[in-house]
DNA sequence: CAAAAATAATAAACACTGTTCAGTTTATCA
DNA sequence: TGATAAACTGAACAGTGTTTATTATTTTTG
């Protein structure tokens, strides 16, 4: 019977329905502006109905929180076509920034909130698009390390060593912290420390 | 006459009384569990009378944030006293990392939050302490510098870079993200990356 | 000292938030 | 058609920051 089937058709209906809204806001109100409330307006339905088809708001912020690595991909897939490791970490680099500085919302909920960790236990399956990009990341690392004869360097800490820079560095863009070392030119500058960090780890 | 002195003193005394149940709080519920009412609650007053002492929220979070510098201040002691440049910013680095780690909700309120920021509309004067930390560091990158006869290299580029990682790692290691790169052991791992972060800028 | 002016404090409301649950409406099936 | 199941919602609960009209207290003045 293919009734059941259009059942379960239309219930993934509305979950789209609710999750391209609650992308709508995001973008449009940022993390902090987005409610089930505004979620619930904005499709027509009653609050209380997105609780049928989601366990709790972090369950929603997860969801989109793969969006948003859908998005990142599309970033990085100049980066998965280079051959050359070195070539490839800047690659990686530089679309890691350019996707925080263009899309703030998106790695806000991805980077910056801790909550859609700690959802399920265990992070580690919970995380596992964040994951897959950092193991990328190292395997890349491990590549440039045979590459260039850098011994003494375990690829997992030059891998997050290289994540903590970028992050760090997207993070204080968006909290414009950088704006009290160079009131304008920002991007400039992030351009510039960005290229001062791959320099000094593997000297051009 | 004294009397206007003692009313000062009066409305000083609650002004502190008000930060220091918020200060109270935050170490015991973080940022998130921080709210006028429970302050109100706390000190035995209506959440209105916070409003006679404070413009708002912002206020209050920052001048919280004055006192984590404060705190942080401490952390840079040994810091301050070393006169060797290289040595200093390995201080520094330490320091902060240690600072970061040890008072997450210290550290989130003053770097993680966008909103002290935008309290006043210039942020120079509103981060006053942040600034200073952030030239201090620059100062001493640019001795650095001219010991190391490393050209080419702006100082205040080199203190973003350093700032950057140091930043990103102790964000990442306080949203729980480190535990993708090593489940346990993270502050090992924390150590070994800042050290290789160091390592890489100043070749040993 | 009493009346007036200034100060201090608050109760109550407003507009939000996430979440739950007892009901009501709608659709399906025997 | 009547019973059952599924879908949906109104209203409430316990929070949040903030404002305003009102009350209580203190100080100043005539």
């Amino acid at each position: 019977m293919g009734l059941t089937e259009r059942k379960e058709r239309d219930k993934a209906e509305l979950k789209e329905l609710i999750l391209n809204a609650a992308k709508k806001i995001l973008l449009k109100h940022g993390k902090e502006g987005l409610s089930i409330r505004k979620i619930a307006t904005t499709i027509e339905y009653s609050p209380a109905t997105i609780y049928l088809y989601f366990k709790d708001k972090d369950e929603i912020l997860h969801e989109l929180m793969e969006m948003g690595f859908m998005l990142m991909n599309k970033y990085m897939l100049h980066a998965f076509a280079e051959t050359d490791p070195i070539k490839r970490i800047h690659s990686i680099g530089n679309a890691y920034v350019k996707f925080g500085l263009e899309n703030k919302d998106w790695y806000d909920l991805m980077f910056n909130s801790d909550k859609p960790m700690k959802h399920i236990e265990k992070c580690m399956e919970d995380w596992d698009e964040g994951m897959a990009m950092f193991n990328f990341l190292a395997i890349t690392c491990k590549e440039a390390i045979e590459q260039l004869h850098l011994r003494g360097l375990e690829e997992r800490i030059l891998a997050l060593q290289l994540w903590s820079c970028v992050h760090g560095l997207v993070n204080l863009a968006q909290s414009e912290r950088l704006e009290i070392v160079e009131r304008n030119q920002t991007k400039e500058l992030i351009a510039k420390t960005l290229d001062s960090m791959l320099i000094s780890i593997f000297k051009r």
